[in-house]
DNA sequence: TTGAAAGCGTTACCAG
DNA sequence: CTGGTAACGCTTTCAA
């Protein structure tokens, strides 16, 4: 008994002082409302099984002593944060920011709030990254590409957490992935171009260590053009990093080879960009001497001059199906669907048919390839 | 007696149950280190203060349990969650794309977790994102611009979280904000173009609805305009939201007037380049015709042809030091610097003075002025 | 429909 | 340096 009372006491005491620094809680919501913390704690959430009167009264209470819910407690108590987690490699490149912005929008319509980090392309700061927001409590993850750190897998699965790989699709269908075949796709922008009459190629890849869905284009590339009989060789083929300056001083190197390319691939849009202002620096006429064409279609792309032949990549479109698969599969839900995220070639001017004159002068001199 | 015992026995009990969906806790860990979970707590935090030979014990039990700490429990015990929230209008905008990259390596480097969400330009949004925030415990906040809904700075304060306000310079200096003059710079690079010899000015603006940054620039333009005794009539400004295709469909407005501008400003580098690709369009040169600038230095700016004119915004700057101010606020540290940041002009080749033969021609006809 | 009370996993204070 | 234990604010049975 004397215990008891002596609990009892502690408790008030702790409220007297409880407005010094801090804020308002569910027991002084319940004080103000006359009623228990459990009753309290039901009319915030579930409006349902509690009175309206009682839930009335409970609200005004959190009005008036500007109650602001604490989600640590919350989430300590339900096991469930209500959080979200997205690793991108970077958002300084405008597809992943896209994603992430439509990510976020959707979460927040749900009340879930997002945490972002950034990898660098880099696995183990992936890994670690993914590590810190299994501290925080997340209820998901979204990662992207399908190429992760080997311990990721394993960790995220032995933990439970519900992730789901974007910008890709996967080979394995155990992993839920929201994105596109970009070998296909690559290969599908390649073929584009070798119906035109194209025969001597050049690609202006992304970096492909730890990048899968670079990685993938360039096969994608090199698979149809063997389709055709063509090799993609090593001097034709060249990786850089995601800069505008760098398409260009790969379109430099490009354009001084024997023969020259007719056409250039790029691993996407702004690298091709660059190649473009390249060209346009060296008076080489896009598409009449060189055709150019990229992948993602930025918004820069259809104003570009000419217009750049590309693949459509809908960030937007990945980030919220990525948001609804999470939001599911933290519900328990079953049968969760994976849509399917189309990937349309788009045809615009910067690609054309080789120059026949041309083509027969070269063909004279050295055999249609790659390179 | 009796008591306390039944209390280990519903401990262990519960601990057998543990390894069922859970993860290790923390007492776990004292259980397989033979330490209470006070010393690991310790031993886990203050690396100090605890034996090397127990840390040691502590630090492989972790490590085999595969312990990952729970940060809602960390956060409900010590009233702080090493948690940094960011609202921006959105990350579509490659600026604030870029600033909140940099926040978050930032911030990652200390331990530091951050939260993100956009307002979509929006007052009412925005107050809502910081509430969640709020509620979500961060630690401190960065918002983007001074204005703000009514109720965010009061509200800010008396929850004693800590912000600061981005891509602007405060005139209260009561307020903490990292960033620059707009209307200072938006004069300077007006004045560049007077001092060049221009007469007839348009401005293509961003909106300037609940965005101060935005309205920022348009005052000092037109202060700058002013001072010089042109004016800015409702016919030369135009207002757009942030895309290409604004900036060219003002372009196009602005270069069907009497008497045509020979200089546009334009509130950032997106609506720039728009009015540049109208231009090219129209077989306007730039800047023998016309001259163009921009605002922000996107990467784009100076790969254009010509490269553009601009006021360069260090958007990675900016989000670093919101960053370092942040984490300095939380650390309770007095005397906080708030670093200037610098938003030189760029000059290019995008802007030129104006043709003699042409201005000749025109002030015969049209008094000098903006309109 | 309501209240009492047992946790949720950590931290931090207080003894020893 | 180490252990015991009371919070932290909320959710969630279990009874009433």
């Amino acid at each position: 008994m004397e215990t008891v009372k002596a609990m009892g006491e502690k408790k008030q005491s702790r409220r007297v002082s409880g407005r010094g620094g801090g804020s308002a809680t569910i027991l002084d919501l319940a004080e103000a409302a006359g009623v228990s913390i459990a009753s309290v704690s039901r009319a915030l959430n579930d409006s349902t099984k509690v009175s309206s009167a009682l839930r009335r009264r409970v609200l005004r209470a959190a009005d008036t002593l500007r109650y602001v819910p604490n989600a640590a407690a919350r989430a300590l108590a339900s096991q469930s944060t209500y959080t979200i987690g997205a690793v991108v490699p970077t958002l300084e490149n405008p597809s992943f920011a896209i994603g992430v912005e439509a990510l976020q929008k959707r979460l927040a319509q749900n009340g879930y709030t997002l945490f972002v980090a950034s990898s660098n392309y880099d696995l183990e700061q992936e890994r670690r990254q993914v590590e810190t927001l299994v501290t925080r409590g997340v209820d998901g993850i979204m990662l992207v590409g399908a190429l992760h750190d080997p311990g990721l897998y394993d960790f995220l699965r032995q933990r439970k957490v519900p992730f789901v790989n974007t910008w890709v699709l996967s080979q394995d269908p155990k992993l839920p992935t929201i994105g596109f075949d970009n070998k296909k796709a690559a290969a599908e922008i390649t073929n584009f171009l070798l119906d035109l009459g194209h025969k001597y190629f050049g690609v202006i890849a992304g970096l492909t260590k730890s990048n899968d869905r670079a990685l993938e284009r360039v096969k994608g590339i090199r698979q149809a053009l063997r389709a055709r009989g063509l090799v993609l060789t090593k001097e034709c083929l060249i990786k850089r990093p995601y800069r505008i300056v760098d398409g260009q001083s790969a379109m430099r190197v490009l354009m001084q080879m024997k023969p020259r390319p007719s056409a250039v691939i790029c691993g996407n849009d702004i690298l091709a960009f660059g190649a473009m202002l390249e060209c346009q620096g060296q008076g080489i006429s896009i598409p009449h001497h060189v055709s150019v064409v990229g992948f993602d279609d930025l918004d820069l792309a259809s104003q570009l001059v000419p217009p750049l032949t590309t693949i459509r990549v809908p960030a937007d479109e990945i980030g919220q199906a990525a948001a609804d698969y999470l939001l599911a599969a933290t519900a328990q839900d079953q049968d969760i669907r994976l849509p399917e995220i189309k990937t349309p070639l788009v045809v615009r001017g910067s690609a054309a048919a080789p120059s026949t004159a041309r083509y027969m002068a070269l063909a004279a001199k050295h055999p249609p390839n790659s390179g």
